[in-house]
DNA sequence: TCGTATGACTGGAACGTTCCAGGGCCAACT
DNA sequence: AGTTGGCCCTGGAACGTTCCAGTCATACGA
C-alpha cells in the first residue's frame, strides 16, 4: 500500500510554502526565527504533504542522536524490569532508547555489533557476560555503562549484593531460622557477590556449621535441579535464599510438589523483586533492586560521559532492600 | 574515555591508504572492484585508525536501511517469543530489527511513534491493541504487519486459534474427559476466536451441557483468580483449557495449593507453547503457536510490501498444534 | 536624519556516505 | 595494428538535513 512515491523532503515544503528550505527547518523544529503567519503556512504546507522530516539526514548533519543503545537479555525478567524502568528514565532526560536483544539463537557479541551500527551515543549494558577485555575495546569506541555486573573496565551501576544476603540471613536469623541455605547463581553476573554475602552474614550470626551452598543458575530449571538435589540429600534446611526470582519459582515449584508448604515448612527468599515476585500467586519475599534508581543513575552517567565530563567514580553502587511477602515465616516449633 | 575526537571517516581512511574514498566504500562494503593488494591496504588502514562506517550517512545516501520495527509488550512471554524468532527469520532474510517496547509506562502509540521517527521500512506489531482506524493510518505510511491478532485493515499473520481450541477439546474428550472448562482471555486479541474454537469444538461432541467459559485474561494473575473461583463455585471439571500459558501457570499454582494433583486429578492444557510451558517443572501441554513459521512469514510479507509488490491476501493463517505434555492425562475413574 | 539594533528570511556549505560516469591500462581478439 | 573488453581505480554529484553568515526591511534611539 501506500508506496506515495517518494517521501516529501524540506525542498518540498519549502517550495509549496514559498519559502527557503532553512525556514521550512526552523519551523519544523520549533525555533525562533519565523513570523506566526509564515509558520502557520508551512505547517499546513507540511501537513498537506504528509511531510515527515528524516531522521537520518537530520542525525548526520547534527552530529547527535540522543539515542542510548541497551543490550539485555531477552530471557532475563529482571532486564525487562530494567528495561522497563530505562525507559522512562531516558525519557526523563531527552533521550531515546535503542534496543537489541540477547537471545538463544543471538549471542551477546552480535547484540552488540548491531547497536555499534546505530550510532548510539552510549552503550547501556544489563548484566553482560562478554569478558573484561572485550568491554574495554568497546568502552574505548564509546561510553559503556554496565548493569548489574561487577567489572571494573568500564562504568558501573550495581546493587550491593553481598549487603543483600546480608539482609536476607539477618532477617532470617531474627524470625529464628539457623539452618539456612543458598542455592547460588553460579557463574552469573552477580553470584560471586552474592555467595560472599551469604558466606559473610552466616559467620557474623555465627551460623558457619549451618553453612551450605548448593550450586544453582539463573533460570527455574536450575533452581529447580538446586531445589530437588537439596531435599535429597536429607537434614532439610528451614530457610533458603536463592540467586534471583526466576530461579526462586523452580525452587517453590519442587517445594510445593514435594508436598511441603511454604512458608509452614520452609521459608524462600528470591532476589531482584522482578514483576515474577510480586505476583500474587508467587508472592516472594525477596531481596529488591532499586531499579528506578539503577536507571536513573546509568542514564545519567551516559549522558555525562556523552557530555565529555571527566569523571572518576566509576561504580555506583545502589542499595538492596528487603521486601517482605508470602514465602518466609518462622521455622516450625 | 576516548573521546578519540572526530571519528575518522572515509576520507580519512582514503588518504591514510593513498586510495580514494570511493574505493574504501567499495572495500568497507565488500563489492567486488578493488584489488587484492589494495584491499589489503585498506582493511588495514581502517583497522589502524579504528574507522567503522557512520551508518547515518550511509542509510542517507543509499535510501534502504533494511531494518524492520518491531513494537511488542515486554511483559507478554510469547510476545517475547515472537521478537527471540524475529531475530532469525529477519537476519536470514538480510534485515536487522529495530524494537521498540510497550510497557507499563509506555503506551503502544508512544512505541509506535518511537519506530517511525526511525528509518524502518516496515513496522511489524505484536498483538497490537491500537484500535483498526488507527492501524490504517499507519499503513499509509509504511508497510505494517499485525502478528496474532485479527483485523483486516493491514497484514495480518495469526494462528488459527479457533481450530487450536477445538484440538484441545477434542483431545481431552480423547481422554475421556467431558467437563471441560475454559479460562479466556477476556478482551485480549485472539480471546474471541479461541472462546469460539472451544464452544464450537464442545458442541460438536455434544458436551454443550458442560460448557464452562469463566472470565480470565493474559497475566499470571488473571489465570489464578480464574481457577479460584472455579474451586469456589464446586462442581468441578476434569478438565481447563486456559486462554494462554501464563495465565496457566497462575491456574497451575492454585490448583496446586488447593491440594489438587495435576494431571491426576485435574487436567490443564495451556496455549501458545512459550518458553513457560516447556519449562521442566511446569511441563505444561499446550497449543503451540508456530513462532517460526509465523515470523518467517512475517518478514517475507514485509519484504514483499517493501518491494512494492502488489499482494491480495492479507491475512495468513498458520495452524496450530498440540503439544502433549505432563499436565494431561484420562481423568480419574 | 542618521546610524544601529532587531526580526524575518535566504543561500549555500557542510555532514559521511553511495552511486554514476568515466579514465587509464593491459591482455586478447580481429 | 587497431579495436574491444575487462579490470582497478578516481572525481564529483547526490541524499535531506542543519548551521552559519548574511540580506533586507522596519523600528528605534539619539
Amino acid at each position: 500500500m501506500a508506496n506515495a512515491e517518494a517521501r516529501p523532503t524540506l525542498a518540498d515544503v519549502a517550495a509549496h510554502a514559498g519559502v527557503s528550505k532553512s525556514l521550512v527547518s526552523l519551523v519544523m523544529r520549533d525555533e525562533p526565527g519565523a513570523g506566526p503567519e509564515t509558520r502557520r503556512r508551512v505547517l499546513q504546507a507540511a501537513d498537506q504533504l504528509g511531510y515527515h522530516p528524516d531522521s537520518r539526514a537530520r542525525l548526520l548533519r547534527s552530529g547527535r542522536s540522543r539515542l542510548l543503545g541497551v543490550v539485555f537479555g531477552i530471557q532475563h525478567a529482571f532486564h525487562l524490569d530494567l528495561v522497563t524502568a530505562l525507559y522512562t528514565a531516558a525519557r526523563d532526560r531527552g533521550y531515546e532508547l535503542a534496543l537489541s536483544a540477547v537471545t538463544p539463537d543471538r549471542d551477546e557479541a552480535e547484540a552488540t555489533a548491531g547497536m555499534l551500527q546505530d550510532r548510539c551515543e552510549a552503550l547501556i549494558m544489563c548484566g553482560p557476560r562478554t569478558p573484561a577485555a572485550e568491554l574495554a575495546k568497546l568502552a574505548a569506541r564509546l561510553p559503556v555503562i554496565v548493569l548489574a555486573r561487577n567489572v571494573r573496565v568500564t562504568d558501573v551501576i550495581r546493587t550491593a549484593d553481598d549487603e543483600g544476603l546480608r539482609q536476607a540471613v539477618e532477617y532470617l536469623n531474627g524470625l529464628g531460622h539457623q539452618r539456612i541455605a543458598h542455592i547460588d547463581g553460579g557463574r552469573a553476573p552477580g553470584a560471586a557477590d552474592r555467595r560472599r554475602g551469604y558466606r559473610e552474614a552466616m559467620a557474623a550470626h555465627s551460623l558457619d556449621t549451618h553453612n551450605r551452598i548448593i550450586e544453582g543458575g539463573l533460570s527455574e530449571e536450575d533452581g529447580a535441579a538446586a531445589a530437588r538435589r537439596l531435599l535429597d540429600e536429607g537434614d532439610r534446611p528451614t530457610a533458603i535464599t536463592v540467586f534471583n526470582d526466576r530461579s526462586a519459582t523452580g525452587v517453590l515449584d519442587v517445594l510445593t510438589r514435594a508436598g511441603l508448604r511454604v512458608p509452614e515448612d520452609i521459608s524462600v527468599v528470591g532476589y531482584d523483586d522482578s514483576h515474577l515476585a510480586r505476583l500474587a500467586h508467587i508472592n516472594l519475599t525477596t531481596i529488591a533492586q532499586d531499579t528506578t534508581e539503577m536507571t536513573r543513575l546509568a542514564v545519567d552517567r551516559a549522558i555525562a560521559r556523552i557530555d565529555g565530563s571527566e569523571l572518576t567514580n566509576r561504580a555506583l553502587i545502589v542499595a538492596p532492600q528487603l521486601i517482605i511477602r508470602g514465602t518466609t515465616a518462622p521455622p516450625a516449633a
